[in-house]
RNA sequence: GGUUCGGUAGUUCAGUUGGUUAGAAUGCCGCCCUGUCACGGCGGAGGUCGCGGGUUCGAGUCCCGUCCGGACCGCCA
């Protein structure tokens, strides 16, 4: 070992002890008689002192840049000024001889907590980054969440496997990335999107309990809370129905509140998709604040206010207390509504005045009476706004979603240091495409419906009902799985009504249809995205900060300047042409 | 595929209606400083205003195109 300690360890105790650290140079003090090094590692910063009285050394020490590496022995002191500002903040050391293992270029960006340095440059020199205690801290996070998910896991019996990474392009789901088989040539490879039909082999095969912490791939356009490669807490158990995982896993959410945050949180709430749908206007409800959906559709409409009047679905919400909103900045929530993004067409708002009387931007078309109506539906007290949309159902709600959570953000309603987790079931199994005039399936087609709609899959697919779940925390998926079909005749059928002919699902599932018939026991899992679930502790909404070497938004690794073109040799030996 | 914001010193940014030599902070370099720890003081260096074209007597500023980055929509079973 070139050191007999790391730099965050000394303390008073350790005084008068011969000492020798290595690390890096984080701050170079220079006070003309004496200069300091804080010398830095991954454990923290010890300051080293030199001084005049060894004029040798301190002239050598001024050759000291940034970020040298750097090998220091000296005696452990006590400071004649003590910081409580770090850790070592007591002692420092007395440097009697000291080594440059290495010297550095000035670094672009300064390593520091309030570093100076942008997204783009921190990511081309993501290794310099990665040094800032910050980022260093998030990975740590990320490690524990691993391994707390492995202690909990293993404490209730589940084994990891790994399951292969080149596998099977399949139609249904995201985009594929696709690798190419030297020795087959015009075949490809898949990477998977996630090791669904491996896991459900293996319960054929008798694992019970599998998990894998493993990654997956969508060559789909990112977010940022969305990657091309990331990683899944991937999960699947045998004889079990859907109360039996949902109390499994929201047991592992519990344990990881309890060891990673330190927090206790309350058993999970359910709550079905359709009364997500219509009080929140989205599958992944922010239940840390209320502003629930209020429909208006029934007294808006017919008081002859065109934009109403043609209206399919009108809806409202409270916002608590922000009656004091002024005329502009209430004009420019309309502009932030009309946006491409958001797509309503204007904003209705109705302000509860001190005295409970309405002021309404709509007050030529109803009347006081009419917006008492407005007040009692929505629970509205003085010092309240009501802010109203109308238009298509669709459209309308996924607008009024947002607008929602953007006064919860406004309002202060979207603490991220306060969490608030539930289960969201009884999703739909389909979901038609107008677009391709067919359904598809809305988690994945091995999901099996609830037993009591099985007949309306001839009848009525789209209003048939799937054992599927997602666990949601603050507004954010963070996990979803289902109850798997685990009866070939099911499956098949599925197949079909996903538009697969016969031969077109035994080619793409034969191996999992074929398994079926061998003994394939009733299951059901679900699978856990660990960035997200990392940003989420972390109290941050991009999960870039929690992946050592992300991509950015282009899918690009801007470090090692991946994707790159491949060389002609390369091409020739894979027979694959580029197209100009 | 689309919407939107941005690109000016190593870095983060400001830059007025288009008008003299493009500024600040921080970092960097030099000198000074016996207790610094966001050290302090004095001095200094540092610019293809992303790139190309256009308008104009004159463009960092206006217009067109393009590249790069961020956020979002579509997409993401």
């Amino acid at each position: 070992m070139l050191r007999t300690h790391n730099c965050g360890e000394l303390r008073l105790s350790d005084v008068n002890n011969t000492v020798t650290l290595c690390g890096w140079a984080h701050v170079i003090r220079d006070k003309g008689s004496m200069l300091w090094v804080d010398l830095r590692d991954r454990y923290g910063i010890t300051q080293l002192l030199f001084d005049q009285a060894n004029d040798e050394l301190i002239t050598k020490a001024r050759t000291l840049g940034r970020e040298f590496v750097i090998k220091a022995t000296g005696v452990v002191i006590e400071r004649v000024s003590k910081t409580n500002k770090i850790e070592t903040g007591d002692i420092e050391i007395q440097v009697t001889e000291f080594e440059i293992l290495n010297p550095a270029k000035l670094p672009p960006f300064l390593i520091d907590d309030k570093t100076d340095g942008g997204d783009d440059i921190r990511m081309k020199y993501r290794y310099l980054d990665l040094r800032r205690n910050v980022v260093r801290k998030n990975l740590e996070l990320r490690h524990r969440v691993s391994k707390e998910t492995r202690n909990y896991l293993d404490s209730q019996a589940f084994i990891e496997v790994e399951t292969p990474v080149l596998i099977k392009s399949t139609p249904e789901g995201a985009r594929d990335f696709v690798v190419p088989s030297r020795m087959n040539p015009g075949e490809f490879y898949a990477l998977p999107q996630s090791p669904q039909t491996f896991k459900q082999l293996l319960m054929v095969s008798g694992f019970d309990r599998y998990y894998q912490i493993v990654k997956c791939f969508r060559d789909e356009d990112l977010r940022a809370d969305r990657q091309p490669e990331f990683t899944q807490i991937d999960c699947e158990m045998s004889f079990v129905e859907q109360e039996d995982i949902l109390n499994m896993f929201e047991g592992l959410a519990i344990h990881l509140f309890k060891t990673i945050k330190g927090i206790d949180i309350p058993k999970l709430s359910r709550m079905t998709f359709a009364d997500a749908m219509k009080y929140y206007g989205n599958d992944k409800p922010d239940i840390r604040f209320d502003m629930k959906f209020v429909d208006f559709t029934d007294f808006a409409k017919g008081k002859g206010f065109p934009v109403f009047d043609e209206a399919e679905y009108i809806v409202a919400i409270n916002a608590k207390g922000a009656a004091s909103y002024t005329r502009k900045q209430i004009d420019e929530l309309t502009e932030w509504v009309k946006r491409p993004q958001i797509g309503a067409k204007g904003l209705v708002y109705a302000r509860v005045e001190a005295d409970g009387t309405l002021k309404s931007s709509v007050d030529k078309f109803y009347s006081q009476d009419d917006l008492n109506a407005w007040k009692q539906a929505t629970n509205a007290e003085a010092g309240d706004l009501i802010l109203i949309l109308g238009g298509g159902l669709n459209a309308t709600r996924k607008a009024m979603s947002e607008l929602r959570l953007e006064m919860g953000n406004r309002l202060g309603l979207r603490n991220p240091e306060v969490y608030s987790a539930h289960w969201v079931v009884d999703f739909p199994l389909f979901e038609y495409s107008e677009e391709e005039n067919r359904y598809f399936a809305m988690h994945h087609p091995f999901t099996s419906p609830k037993p009591e709609d099985i007949p309306l899959l001839e009848t009525d697919p789209g209003v048939v009902r799937a054992n599927a779940y997602d666990m949601v925390i603050n507004g954010v998926e963070v996990g979803g799985g289902s109850i798997r079909i685990y009866d070939r005749a099911l499956q098949s059928k599925m197949f079909s009504l996903l538009g697969f002919t016969e031969e077109e699902a035994k080619h793409q599932f034969g191996f999992l249809l074929d398994a079926f018939e061998y003994g394939a026991p009733p299951h059901g899992g679900l699978a856990f995205g660990l960035d997200r679930l990392c940003s989420l502790f972390g109290g941050v909404d991009t999960i870039r900060d929690f992946i050592a070497f992300p991509k950015n938004n282009s899918g690009r690794d801007v470090m090692i300047d991946a994707p790159s073109t491949i060389d002609d040799k390369q091409l020739n030996e894979l027979k694959i042409a580029v197209k100009a």
